[in-house]
DNA sequence: AACAATTAGATTGTGCGCAATTGATATTTG
DNA sequence: CAAATATCAATTGCGCACAATCTAATTGTT
């Protein structure tokens, strides 16, 4: 049998969405990185930051939900935001399983710093914002049908 | 000022793009996980043989280019395919600086056990091949353009 | 030839990301 | 009410990912 021709082979990493999104990601992570370290985070960090700016003091597991993280992931970086004062974590008195993550006045004051973090992305994306919200809106539907098949 | 409408406020983690391609790059990883298992690789070690079975005996430093990747991540990881008998890592003759990654027999012979993995992908995709070749292109191109940012 | 600048890869340290396990607590069921 | 089951956070171990630093080799300049 003849072989594939290259634009076609699917064995090809160029012909390949998965490395197209892997290395996406990774592109954003380095646009955001000196943006971040000025407020003192990483990019995970910034995500479950920017979970509790829409709401506060809510159990580890609502924000691994969220963010598709579990706790081997959430636990070590929600103690390193609890080191740098941006959150405390109490236990639930209710569910004493339960650890309620609540942002400081601290945590609370840097999104103001942080306002202007996705207007810079937005400039580097070099794009307009319709574009980027009809490819976001493409992206998260097909991460949701990813998602679907992995819970069988 | 009246706050924003949470559908606009580019400060929403459901707005971004960036959550969006990087909680897509996750959902490809745990969907890829099984398949690789078998072949007992990780999604890196995967990218890294794709490169290889398109070309043999490059530089690291090519392959760095390809997947975006420094030695820092990629000296460790081609010691790991080494020590699993899929490639030999050999300094160069003509450049003594350059460390040459080869296939060995067992690595050539992977390409065909992994041959039935795009399309496990793109089943578990449920989307056609043209609309995800449609959005590869823009993630691609948005790629690029964040990585032209970051050179300056 | 001498010396500076560049390049390739290795090393170290920090921080994810996830599977597997543990232990505590809550819920369900007999 | 008590035992079995389920749930949740934490822990452990491995493998990226990258910045910063180091060593060695090559190239460029004079």
């Amino acid at each position: 049998m003849a072989r594939k021709l290259s634009t076609l082979d699917p064995q090809r990493l160029d012909n390949q969405i998965c490395f197209a999104v892997y290395s996406a990601a990774h592109a954003f992570n380095r646009v955001y990185k000196p943006l971040l370290d000025r407020l003192g985070l990483t990019y995970p960090q910034y995500l479950v930051m920017l979970v509790l700016w829409e709401r506060d003091d809510v159990p580890v597991k609502d924000i691994g939900e969220k963010l598709f993280l579990d706790s081997g992931t959430l636990t070590p970086l929600l103690k390193r935001l609890e080191a740098a004062h941006l959150v405390r974590r109490t236990r639930s008195s209710e569910d004493e399983r339960q650890v309620l993550i609540a942002l400081t006045p601290q945590g609370h004051a840097l999104k103001e710093k942080a306002r202007s973090v996705p207007q810079s992305i937005l400039a580097a994306s070099d794009c307009s914002v319709s574009e980027l919200v009809a490819m976001k809106d493409e992206i998260v539907a097909l991460r949701d049908r990813l998602n679907a098949v992995i819970g069988e």
